[in-house]
DNA sequence: TGTAATTACGGGATACGTAAAGATG
DNA sequence: CATCTTTACGTATCCCGTAATTACA
């Protein structure tokens, strides 16, 4: 049992164009028998004759052209459908459904979102933000941005650029409070901690300096702040609260114009990275592939 | 290498209306391996993932939703086509051409035709009479009567009624001649001969009581006309020319009304036949059934 | 006699089912 | 834990090609 109600029905029209068998059969790369026993079972399977034939005359019967009428017409709507897929996959079309964490996401991503739309003219992004977690193939994401470790899934990530956390504060804050010499230092001070999952008042640093002896440092930090959204530990850090562990990609831009000062110069968070996440597939839309191209070319943090 | 392009198509369309893999598969007596199987060759070979799938949701993938909805229009109009054929195959409709000897056409074809035409109102009939030889698959034909022996062919062949013979003449022919006691007293009559075919001054007569011995005996006639047309035979035989060795079909009314009178009453040719042919064909388009069959039923001479 | 359609026959690719694994809610 | 999709694997079926046959010009 087979494509049942379509089985030989290309080689039907094939043969019906060229009036002959053999000539179909070298059209289709097949052996003439190959062709008449084609036809001789779509003929049965349809109980009628299609064809009226000697060895010399091929012509269609009168149901045989009318079914050919609409055979015909039918396999031309089939090659166009599969060159609308094949075309679907050439070009990029479509709405494209994006997911990212709300800061990094308005900060990195919605500023490149223009170039993309202008390379890509037939495509839509509707994008969401938010921090929590997103099941996409529950409400239908096309593509995520994930940032530090990923949640033990079945969806394919793709690595986009580093993580690189660094602590830090306002200078203020450090005159008050001092610098810290060494990571034990930090829990003599106030640690604002950003709690996206478990438990993340261990902040884990490596040192960043080649020169010396790689290694890692686990700190049990402790502050007056905790908060699961990156803005509030953010709006906290420029207030003078306290110290924070953030990623360059939010402060960075403060550290250049002093507004904010690194603690702790040779180190840094324990590197986690930023990815693009998506379904997993053989096959992935044009969309989705170009989008995730793009990303991977123009996320530049700093 | 198979349908190519139809490939998977129906089971594609059952299981983006099932939104279910196994559904599918049980709609069409199959497993949900197969089901999958199929599912992913279609995908790889169309390039494009036509569904998002977990274990628990199915769903139709942007590019598989556009294909969905061409491709149910498709299957949609396969079946009809399908259904066409079969339709056509159960309500006999369309033209039938019919071919038939000028003299046999004229007497025991065309009474007929008004009542299959008031049977199948859907037929149209289109009879062409003449006495050569016709190729039925050369000309169009769809069926034929042939008379006496059939030409070596391919055609299929199905007998409608014996095609007795019997030696006639006017009464005035008898008076004047006598009326031969034997078949070999043909000898001495002016016999005319209906060429059809070979050298038919031969005639062949057996003896039709069945109370005697059954014989054949072959008399070479002889007499001063010959005609490739039964209907110059018969008028000569009318106007008293000779006698002749005709048909049933032809002289019966005759003889009934003593218009014409037989010789040798316990003579009659060599049996033939009156045949239908037509196209050999695992399958037989309806109008020509129905023909076949109402000639078969209603073809009774005398 | 040469070409085209058909048939016989053997082999091989294909696609199925069974069974097990993996995943999801 | 029950159900659904997927994979692994062995097998049977189907279908094609080769070659011989028949038909037709």
């Amino acid at each position: 049992m087979n494509a049942q109600g379509f089985d030989g029905i290309e080689v039907f029209v094939r043969v019906a164009r060229a009036g002959s068998f053999s000539v179909a059969a070298r059209d289709l790369d097949q052996t003439p028998s190959a062709v008449s026993k084609r036809i001789g079972r779509l003929e049965d399977r349809l109980g009628a004759r299609l064809f009226d034939r000697t060895t010399r005359r091929v012509r269609l019967t009168e149901v045989g052209a009318a079914f050919f009428e609409r055979c015909a017409r039918i396999v031309s709507e089939m090659e166009e459908a599969e060159r609308a897929v094949s075309q679907s996959h050439a070009a990029p079309r479509g709405t494209l459904r994006l997911n990212a964490p709300v800061v990094f996401g308005c900060r990195h991503v919605v500023p490149l979102l223009a170039e993309f739309l202008t390379a890509y003219p037939d495509v839509r992004i509707d994008v969401t933000f938010n921090d929590r977690f997103v099941d996409l193939l529950e409400e239908g994401v096309d593509v995520a941005i994930r940032i530090g470790e990923l949640a033990d899934s079945n969806l394919i990530a793709r690595r986009l650029a580093p993580n690189h956390r660094v602590v830090c504060g306002v200078p203020a804050y450090f005159e008050r409070n001092g610098f810290p010499a060494r990571p034990a230092d930090l829990t003599e001070h106030n640690c604002l901690v950003y709690t996206y999952r478990a438990s993340r008042n261990d902040w884990s640093l490596v040192c960043a300096n080649r020169d010396r002896a790689k290694g890692q440092e686990v700190v049990r930090v402790s502050g007056n702040l905790e908060a699961n959204n990156a803005e509030a530990i953010y709006g906290a850090l420029l207030d003078g609260v306290g110290l924070g562990l953030l990623p360059l990609w939010l402060v960075g831009a403060d550290l250049r114009t002093g507004r904010l000062v690194q603690a702790l110069p040779d180190y840094q968070g324990t590197d986690s990275a930023i990815y693009v996440v998506y379904p997993p597939g053989r096959h992935l839309s044009p969309k989705v592939r170009s989008f995730i191209d793009f990303l991977a070319e123009r996320l530049r943090i700093e």
